[in-house]
DNA sequence: GATGAATGAGTGTTCATTCAT
DNA sequence: TATGAATGAACACTCATTCAT
């Protein structure tokens, strides 16, 4: 993403915008170029071809959502709700970066031909996602309450549920994604305030 | 979906099967017609375009996966799971039905120009699937042990569960998608356990 | 076109109606199924192919029209003005048959491969359109006023106004053609007049 | 017109010359790509659509015919005559012109959607012819000899006879034409003789 | 006499890609 | 670095026509 020349990061960001709403099949090269300000051939100049170009913006966009995701988690404070931050702060990211609306597009019904490489950098993804989690749960969890197992559960699940918010956001936007989360929430809560010592009844919604 | 001529069922048995896999933007006439082993131009006969070869496809999976899943429900028997028989029957359900395949395939990335139709079907569909479920919870809870409120909140969560294992199913497949499902299965009836007086504690997984 | 069965006069007049609005190239046989109830593969137990169809309307039309225009002339009364009485009839027979409409727009520019047959049938129309006029113009100037090349080039001439006339009706419309006819017609009347001992001065148009 | 690529200028040649035998509908982007030695793809590459092609080619004819009338007045000499040199320039003009063929093909039938466009443009020519016939007419005859309606009325009865050899032109060719022409111009010169006061007698034909 | 089904040939149009300049 | 021109392959769609039933 850093060190590229401005006429390739332009290119870049007409083509997430492009593919965000269109998705990869459906997108146009020519409509990208149009957006830039230059003739369709000259995007070869810079990518050998729609899938570098796509690969390109994917790449950054995994760079960017890692890094927000990260940096959800580490900003999160409160002790008795892990991975709150994150799950709650989804509706307005999605509103305001392109990357993540891009990635969910790309994500769920990738191309055919590149299923293979999108799946496995979301993989990687949803592993960062998991172990954030389970490593904010081991912090507020007295050594020993839970389980290993237990504890890769709860990621499982807390995957889940972001999983389910990010498609409630693609299709029906966010008040019933809101809504959905609140619901979710709820269980999480209730379900660790079950298996934790310390009673952390789910605040009322 | 009954009542149609052999030749219009060969074409959409193809279609859905073609749209399953490939999508509605992606799928290509000439290719359905050479499954069913006619030329592109004969299937202007028994249908005057491809979106309403579609719309023909998609009515007929709602039909199909609608009926499914009341099945799914009236034959569940047991007492303390509301919906766990639906919920446990989706993994080989999406490997035997290409209607259901076809629905998620459709549902979460429509074709901009169908969007609106589909979408209201979808939301038909899930308003069953949240009433079928919410039937089964206040059949088992004791009358007024829950509010109005929480048991339209657990409707909402268990079809954030479906759908969730749905996503993981589309990208995922089969394994992840059972291990995501124990673990919000998990959740739901850990948080029914502590909203129920009886104490259904959540089988072993 | 008379001793046709019903169904074969259903399909003509659905044609005409069709040729005279779209031209022989751009109608639809199916379109003009449609308009007389029947399937496009019927029109074949009638008619062996499109341009079989397009020839028998075409016969009609100049049979029909053929016939309006003797009785035009034939009605005519007035001493003065041979030929006045189709020239003014000609904007409301536009409107009234559809025939005249189907063979104008035919006879202008008409379909490659019909032109010859087109052609000579039209020409056929003139001729007559010619001789009724020139007999008329006989009729009424004392013998040996006028040579007979005069009256074959007067004849030509009203032929002329006729066709211009027709021109105007197909791009302009009613309004325009009458302004047009009263010009010509005014032409034609004051030539008479110069060359016909007895002053018939134009009337006041 | 001028400042074109040459690939668009051979592009537009083909065009005219295949839309004026043709017309709009029955004009096939394959084959006037053929003739220019491309592709029909490549078309797209100068024009973005056979109608935007037509519309260009319209144009092309409209400034050429009109500037060839305008030439064909001003060249005109004669004192007696007003229009005569355009009128009996047009046989060889439209054997000559690839664009007047093509724009009379285009103007009596035009292609249904283009039809207003058309009309307007042609309204536009028209009445450029009217007002140099007129402005001629005027110059030969004595100031007050003529009222403004009679110059008005015979400006369209000029355009009358233009377009009515117009028509014959392109049904019947060239000889039946200038038969035509030379009994309409009798009965302009005619009329004239009569209403001027100067006895303009026509020439023997 | 009517028709459902099929089809070959064709339409205009879009696309990612190439290449000489 | 940028681009005008070109292109093969594909697209959805329309058409007149045929033929078995």
């Amino acid at each position: 993403m850093r060190s590229r020349s401005p006429s390739v990061n332009r290119v870049c960001d007409a083509a997430v915008h492009h593919f965000s709403i269109h998705g990869y099949d459906a997108s146009s090269l020519n409509e990208i170029a149009v957006m830039v300000g230059i003739r369709k051939a000259s995007l070869y100049t810079h990518f050998k071809s729609k899938k570098e170009l796509f690969l390109a913006v994917l790449e950054d966009s995994f760079i960017v959502e890692s890094a927000f995701m990260k940096m959800a988690f580490d900003n999160s404070v409160e002790k008795k709700a892990p991975g709150l931050s994150y799950v709650f702060s989804i509706t307005d990211r999605y509103e305001q970066s392109v990357y993540l609306r891009f990635l969910l597009r790309t994500v769920y019904l990738p191309p055919k031909e590149l299923k293979e490489t999108i799946n496995s950098n979301y993989e990687t993804f949803l592993v960062l996602l998991r172990n954030l989690f389970s490593d904010q749960l081991l912090a507020i969890t007295p050594k020993g309450t839970l389980t290993d197992e237990e504890i890769a559960q709860y990621g499982e699940a807390y995957n889940g549920i972001v999983e389910s918010l990010f498609v409630e956001l693609i299709y029906a936007g966010r008040q019933p994604m809101e809504r959905r989360r609140n619901a979710l929430w709820q269980l999480l809560t209730d379900s660790l305030a079950l298996h934790i010592a310390e009673d952390n009844t789910a605040p009322p919604l």
